[in-house]
DNA sequence: GTTCCTTATTAAAACGTTTTCATAAAACGT
DNA sequence: ACGTTTTATGAAAACGTTTTAATAAGGAAC
C-alpha cells in the first residue's frame, strides 16, 4: 500500500513537459512532437511502469472492449463449447468476454446483468434461459446495450438472434428411429421446456404418430436421465430420444442398472454432439449441433451489431445434422 | 443514442437539493436529513430511473467487488466444478466473478490477467497452470493485487495457496492397485507435468517400485488418453493409473477399440472424481478431490486476504479419497 | 520589419461521482 | 434577546484521464 498509484501527472513531470503531451503521445498522436519530446515520455513511462487509469479513461471513452456472456451452466459441456466458440471471435477481435454463471438461479442472473451492464460492457451474450423477458427489456433496452439472446427465440423482431433447426433435428431423430424401424418411441424432455426444445418435439412429431410417442418429464440432466428410465420401462417403446446429450448419458447408467442393453434391448439417440457422445461405450448416435460455431456466429453477430447499431434485427439458423454412431438398433 | 445518461445533476435539478446532498442519501446517509428532502431524492431518482455512473465511482472508491478466476479450460469438469465452488461463496459475500477462460493460451492468459488488472478487480483467483511466475510477480504484485494461485505452489512462502494433498492420492491409487494383485501398472500422466501431478507420482512410487510402473506421456485429454492405449498394451501392465478422469475416459474407449475388457483385462483408476465418473460403464473407480470445497476453501482465503491484507501468507491442504466402483478388478 | 503560416506545446474544461468543510437556519439555554 | 449548539444543506475540491482551443516560437513571404 506504499506506492502510490503512478500517474500521468507523474510521467509529465518526470519528463518535463504537460499531461496533454503525454496524452497525446501515449495515445498514438505522437508524430505531431518532436521526437525528442517522444522519446522523452516513453522513456518516462517505462521507468515509472506507467498505466493509465482504467477508470479515468472510462470517464471519457465510454467503449470498454469487452462483452459479457451469461451462460446458465457452466458445468454443462454443451455451454463450455459455445463459450470456445465465442471466445475464438471475441478474442481475435481484440474484445476480452466476461463470463457469468448465472448457476440456474435467476436471482443471480439478474445481479450479473445489471453488474455488467454498470461495468460498461459494450454487449451482451445472453445463452441463460432463465432471463425473463422483462429482465432483458429492462435491463438492457433501457440502457440501449446491444444484445443477442442464444438458442432461443422468446420475442419476434425485437432483438438478434441465433438459432439453430430444432425443429429439423427432432425430424431427423424421428426419420433415423423410424427407417431403423422402432415403432414406439421414449421422448425425455422437460416438462416447460424452452422454445428450441419444444421445437426437437414439434420435429418429431412430424414423422411419428403422437399416438406413438412417448413423452416422459425429465429435467436437462444425467441425474435426471438415470431416474426416468423406470418410466420408459413402463412403455412399449423400444427407442429412446433424448433431448440432451445429458439426459441420455444418464439413460446409459438406468438402463444399465435395470439389466437393458444398448442397442440391443434399447435404441437411444440424445441431441447436442458433446465430445463425450464418442468416449461413452456404446458411442452415443445423437443430432450434432455445430456448438462451437454456434458460439462463433453469435459473437460476430454481436460484434455487427455494435459496429452498426442501426441495422434491421437479423436471425440466423444453423443446420444441425444426424450423428450415426453405435447406440441405435435396426429391428428389422 | 438519443438518451444521454441521466446523472446524479439530473436528480439534484429534478428534487431541488444540491448534488451532494444526493450523493448523500443515496448512498444511505439520508438519516441526516430531513425526511421531506429524502424523499424528494428518492422520488427524483425513481422517475429518472438514476443509476450512479459505475466508473465515476470507482475513481474515488477505489474497491469493485469483483474477483477474476482465471482457468485455463472451462471445458474440463474439474474446472467447472471448482468454479461453482468458488462461486457459492462469492456470491454470498456479494462479490460478483468474473471468470475468463485462458483457453490453454499462455498469451491470452496474460491479457485476460491485465485486464482484470486494470479493472480493478479486488483479487484474484489462479487456477491456471500455465500462468508463469514472471507474470503473476509482474503484474499481480506490482500492483499488489490480493491473490490465490490454486492447484499448486510454485514457490514457498510467496503467496497463499490451496491444495489437495496429491501424494495421498498417488499413494492410495497405488494401494489399492496392488492390494487387487496387480504387478505391473502403467501411469498416464503428462511428459511436464504441473508440480501437484509430479506428487501424484511421487506417492504411487511410495508404493510401488519403479521397475513395476510404466510412465507413458499423456496429454491431460480424453483423445490422449485414448491414443494412450497402445502403449500401455505394449507393457506387460495389468492395471492403468489415469492421473486424470478424462484421460482415464479416453482410455475407455481405447480399450474398447482394441477389444479389452475393463475390468477383466484391466482395471483402470481415474483422478478427481468428475460426475461424470458414475455414468460412464463401468463405472470409474478414482481418487476423489473434493472439487466443491476447494472452490470454496480458496474463495473464503481470498476475501480473507482482501479483509486483512497482511496476514501472513497461508496455505491450506485438503484431503482426498479413494471412491471405489466397478472398473478395478482383483486379480487374486 | 510587419504579416502570416506552421509547428510544438499547453492550460483548462469535461467526464460523474464522493467527500470535506463551510454556512445558514433553527433550536436551545439562560 | 443573545450566545451556543445542533441540524440541514450546499460549494468546491478531488479522482486521472482525454480533448479542445489557445499560445508561443520560428520561419517564410513580401
Amino acid at each position: 500500500m506504499k506506492n502510490k498509484a503512478v500517474t500521468i501527472k507523474d510521467v509529465a513531470r518526470r519528463s518535463g513537459v504537460s499531461i496533454a503531451t503525454v496524452s497525446q503521445i501515449l495515445n498514438g498522436n505522437g508524430d505531431k512532437f518532436s521526437p525528442t519530446t517522444v522519446e522523452k515520455v516513453e522513456a518516462a513511462k517505462a521507468d515509472l511502469h506507467y498505466e493509465p487509469d482504467y477508470f479515468a479513461q472510462r470517464m471519457i471513452n465510454k467503449k470498454s472492449k469487452t462483452i459479457g456472456v451469461l451462460v446458465p451452466d457452466i458445468t454443462n459441456p454443451f455451454f463450455s463449447e459455445l463459450i470456445r466458440g465465442i471466445e475464438d471471435v471475441l478474442y481475435q477481435a481484440n474484445f476480452i468476454t466476461m463470463l457469468c454463471n448465472a448457476d440456474l438461479n435467476e436471482a443471480k442472473e439478474q445481479v450479473y446483468l445489471s453488474e455488467l451492464s454498470r461495468r460498461g460492457v459494450d454487449g451482451f451474450i445472453i445463452a441463460s434461459s432463465a432471463v425473463s423477458n422483462q429482465a432483458i427489456t429492462d435491463i438492457l433496452r433501457r440502457k440501449q446495450h446491444p444484445f443477442i439472446v442464444l438458442d432461443q427465440k422468446k420475442a419476434e423482431g425485437v432483438s438478434d438472434a441465433v438459432l439453430t433447426d430444432d425443429y429439423a433435428g427432432g425430424r431427423q431423430a424421428a426419420q433415423h428411429l423410424q427407417s431403423l424401424g422402432h415403432q414406439e418411441v421414449a421422448v425425455l424432455m422437460p416438462a416447460h421446456a424452452a422454445a428450441n426444445i419444444q421445437k426437437r418435439l414439434a420435429g418429431f412429431y412430424s414423422v411419428y404418430d403422437q399416438a406413438n410417442v412417448h413423452v416422459i418429464a425429465t429435467a436437462l440432466s444425467k441425474k435426471a436421465g438415470r431416474e426416468a428410465v423406470p418410466a420408459v420401462m413402463a412403455t412399449p417403446a423400444t427407442a429412446i430420444f433424448a433431448v440432451s446429450d445429458q439426459i441420455a448419458f444418464g439413460v446409459y447408467l438406468g438402463l444399465a442398472e435395470n439389466g437393458r442393453q444398448i442397442p440391443q434391448d434399447y435404441s437411444v439417440i440424445g441431441y447436442d454432439d458433446v465430445e463425450m457422445c464418442q468416449y461413452v461405450v456404446p458411442q452415443l448416435t445423437t443430432i450434432a449441433q455445430p456448438i462451437f460455431e454456434l458460439g462463433q456466429t453469435t459473437a460476430k453477430q454481436l460484434l455487427a451489431r455494435i459496429a452498426e447499431p442501426t441495422l434491421p434485427w437479423q436471425e440466423q439458423q444453423l443446420a444441425v445434422k444426424l450423428v450415426e454412431r453405435a447406440s441405435t438398433n435396426n429391428l428389422k
